[in-house]
DNA sequence: GTACTTTGCTGATGTTACCTCATTATGTGG
DNA sequence: CCACATAATGAGGTAACATCAGCAAAGTAC
């Protein structure tokens, strides 16, 4: 984590929208998460990054495609990139079909870490939400869906 | 916006959990939040110190007051605030009844800059759910309300 | 009052996570 | 085979944090 700063935020005396309650509740859930993946010495994008090479395990993870998927330029990629490789949890090997390309694959170990730090932030999740029944879950996991699924489909022409 | 870099995430072949569900989401919101406020010369956090003032209009904030409220150290609070006084939108007063301490104050352009933020925020919000019915957003509010109180209370010793 | 401790802010400086631009090696279309 | 595009990365810059040190003012103890 970076800073060692932390509280809920204020006691907010006026009825919160919809924006700021899921806003509050999103960093909740992103400081818990950090929390459980911080011991294993992985920020989230490191931790997207293994989850982007486990996805092309046989092929392995191109820079680029890594890039891409973290929503940052290709420089900033291997650096990421970097970082797994010197922990371990991942190598570069050169690609067979193009000689300028790498592959990014996995280790044994960054399997193993991978999945311990999924599984840390499936617990958190999980324990967040545990105060809704199932049907409420349900519930908020379709009206969640909609807006979601409103803004991918831009059918708002204007 | 910090990079050039966009787009919105894998189509996620698998049935999102509510986690990732309430993330995307989020996300959305932020980028869009951004990307409004950014033409004002704005930042998130620059944001929310003209809050932070607002709310304390007749004194003043205390800078150590807007870094708890920014949950930032005290040092990262000036900062914030040298931009926001560079800007013209806020300006340092010595605290008449404690010679250390400054009050940070709005000024009348630093009022107009954060209502036309508010607005454009807001406008992005209620276009974000406005997919939902009347209905449907209440029962989201309901849901992440008592999600968010959960944790507010940490009514689980253990 | 003198002395010690604490508090409030800020200057100096370091770290991290990004960026852009330049470089090198390779692939590709005329 | 040449011009241009693409893949990765080195070099170097910036923004947003951090910590620590310093100074002035307050509070507290005697």
């Amino acid at each position: 984590m970076r800073g060692s700063h932390q509280d809920a935020g204020e006691p907010s005396d006026v009825e919160p929208s919809v924006g700021d309650l899921i806003f509050r509740v999103t960093r909740r859930l992103r400081h818990a998460s950090a929390e459980v993946t911080e011991p294993l010495g992985l920020n989230p994008h490191q931790v997207r990054a293994l989850h982007v090479m486990l996805r092309s395990s046989e092929e392995g993870a191109r820079p680029t495609t890594i890039a891409e998927r973290l929503h940052v330029a290709p420089r900033s990629a291997t650096d990421v990139i970097d970082a797994l490789v010197s922990k371990g949890l991942a190598t570069r090997v050169p690609d067979p079909s193009d000689r300028r390309a790498v592959r990014i694959h996995l280790t044994d170990d960054g399997r193993v870490v991978l999945a311990h730090a999924d599984e840390a932030r499936d617990r958190v999740h999980a324990e967040a939400f545990r105060v809704l029944t199932e049907a409420e879950r349900a519930q908020l996991v379709a009206l969640l869906r909609k807006v979601d699924e409103a803004a991918t489909e831009p059918c708002t022409p204007h």
